[in-house]
DNA sequence: CACCACCCCTGGACGC
DNA sequence: TGCGTCCAGGGGTGGT
């Protein structure tokens, strides 16, 4: 469920209250969580296929225990915390997962607590388990693994970025959206709220867009983004801050969870179904 | 290669 | 009240 906003929104709390601090300690609760050098591709426990190897324990450097920590970068919705040595931790929060500062001991589905120099605690936590944290030795080594396969930052995204994207794909637009590799950052709620927002059809296949809805859909799609950072975060049920809070409901959703209802332009009932594996809601009169 | 179906996981909503 | 069922969905994997 966190999308870019909800990331972004995490990366300026934690920004704001962990770089310049020191790791003193780091205690691992869940191994599986986690993905370092050496380990089976994705990760142990991450898929049916696993080895019979015993996973190795995670160094506490890897997990920057004893650095410094320096920056908080983001790319779509991963999470990248730089520690002064040049390691990296990169954290996704898939669809349940948080990074808290200063939370209360005991809370379920902790599986990472790191503490630092003046006491403060930051912890890792996934109900879910769809997040996780992967480990790289340097930031170049993190882009090389991992970012270099996502596509463009969907905040900075321009028509002509899409452009490139949609020629000659035969996928719906939604499902060409909803793919990280191709866009980064944009998730269900986010899609579908750009597309109603130029005026597209989620269907639509993504290569018989042309170059004008495409420069709609850029700058909708980045007034959108902006304006949910913004407000905190869109949040539906269970996305919070750094510092536990929720994030406002100041953002209306135009379109996503209210199938059934009239379309707040139209009045027309907005319909549902599903494309690209998601739960997609459009409006039939406004979206073409 | 491109696309797509399926699976991972758990809490919350809802029906009986 | 309590139990069962369904749904949410990012992203990895394997099949077509």
């Amino acid at each position: 469920m966190p999308e870019l906003p909800e990331v972004e929104h995490v990366r300026q709390g934690l920004a704001a209250s962990i770089v310049g601090a020191r790791v003193r300690r780091v205690r691992v609760h869940r191994r599986d969580v986690i993905v370092t050098d050496g380990d089976p591709p994705g990760g142990f426990s991450r898929s049916r296929r696993t080895t019979d190897a015993a996973p190795r324990r995670v160094r506490s450097s890897e997990l920057l225990g004893g650095d410094e920590i320096r920056d908080v970068l983001r790319h779509g919705k991963q999470l990248a915390i730089v520690g002064a040595s040049g390691r990296v931790v990169c954290v996704h929060l898939g669809m349940t997962g948080r990074v808290l500062v200063g939370a209360e001991s005991g809370m379920t589905h902790e599986h990472v607590r790191w503490t630092l120099e003046d006491g403060t605690r930051l912890s890792f936590c996934d109900a879910r388990r769809f997040g996780g944290l992967w480990c790289y030795d340097s930031e170049a080594s993190l882009r090389s693994a991992r970012w270099d396969a996502l596509g463009p930052d969907a905040l900075h995204v321009t028509a002509k970025m899409l452009q490139r994207v949609f020629a000659s794909r035969a996928r719906p637009i939604k499902a060409v959206l909803l793919d990280q590799t191709l866009v980064a950052g944009l998730g269900n709620i986010y899609v579908d709220e750009s597309l109603f927002a130029s005026g597209i059809l989620p269907t639509r296949m993504a290569r018989d867009v042309t170059d004008g809805e495409s420069r709609d859909l850029a700058r909708h799609a980045r007034r959108i983004l902006r304006r949910a950072i913004r407000a905190g975060g869109s949040t539906l049920r269970d996305f919070v801050g750094v510092e536990g809070q929720k994030g406002g409901y100041r953002l209306r959703h135009i379109v996503y969870g209210r199938a059934g209802q009239p379309c707040r332009r139209c009045r027309t009932t907005l319909e549902s179904d599903q494309v690209g594996q998601r739960t997609t809601v459009w409006c039939p009169s406004c979206q073409t």
